[in-house]
DNA sequence: GCAACTAGTTGTATTATGCAACTAATATTT
DNA sequence: AAATATTAGTTGCATAATACAACTAGTTGC
């Protein structure tokens, strides 16, 4: 289990265990708001546990790059509204399919025949988790 | 996949998933050095795919704990040797406690006759990355 | 309408990391 | 055997991600 996890690569800085350019937490970001279609910076403090300052640099830093727009809510106008830009959603994409491939590189390690129980093993722990933790 | 990344709060600083006052590299290392008795600097760049600096920096702070022993060897006086030393040892045992308590945690969210099935996928999975990356 | 709360920003400090230049020890070449 | 290469580790930078604290500007409650 923590070998997975350093396998995974998370130690290097600057790209995902995917081998895209770009910083996990950036990469995080990205798919919850591709995930959501809108959040505010409040919403991303609670789903990736951050303060609420390293927020706002990192969608500062995404916003910098086109990434994701920012809009102030009409409704409250202390929150932001982000939202992903036309090259995010693209970056997004290519996130996604990074990950899928390298999933499946990882499967195709593994005999054919057993790539269900990999699946049905991962599904009932990410299961076990997500309630866990929040 | 990711989720389960996140789950286990890798973002969060000083402390590992499991809750130790800890930060996840100082972890590893401890728990390689465990794991082989005694390695090298060089030895641990590989381990943990950091630079050699960072890893010397590391080794440093561990030695400063008390965590860890380096003494030069005597058949090549460039190397440094590392190994735990009793405190260290504690340190690492703890770790493990830690990281054994925190998957049962997880576990106690499956209903106990489908472990089997989290434990094996886990398996072929941690053995299907473990060759790839390296 | 004033006090309390809330979302976000900015300033400062800390920590983990890499790269590049260095030192000292070993290995290789001539 | 001396000169050169290579290797393990250290140190001096620079950078990035993070937290905490103090701040601003909206909103809510009494």
């Amino acid at each position: 289990m923590i070998k997975l996890i350093r396998s995974l690569g998370l130690h290097q800085p600057g790209q995902t265990p995917c081998g895209q350019p770009i910083s996990i937490s950036e990469a995080h970001t990205i798919m919850e708001i591709q995930l959501r279609g809108e959040v505010t910076q409040f919403n991303l403090t609670q789903i990736l546990n951050l303060e609420k300052s390293t927020v706002s640099r990192l969608v500062q830093q995404l916003e910098k790059k086109e990434w994701v727009n920012r809009e102030t809510s009409p409704k409250d106008q202390r929150m932001k509204i982000l939202r992903l830009s036309e090259k995010g959603l693209k970056v997004a994409q290519r996130l996604e399919t990074s990950r899928i491939e390298k999933f499946n590189s990882i499967l195709a390690n593994i005999p054919e025949n057993r790539h269900k129980e990999v699946i049905v093993g991962l599904e009932l722990l990410i299961h076990a988790i997500t309630p866990t933790n929040e």
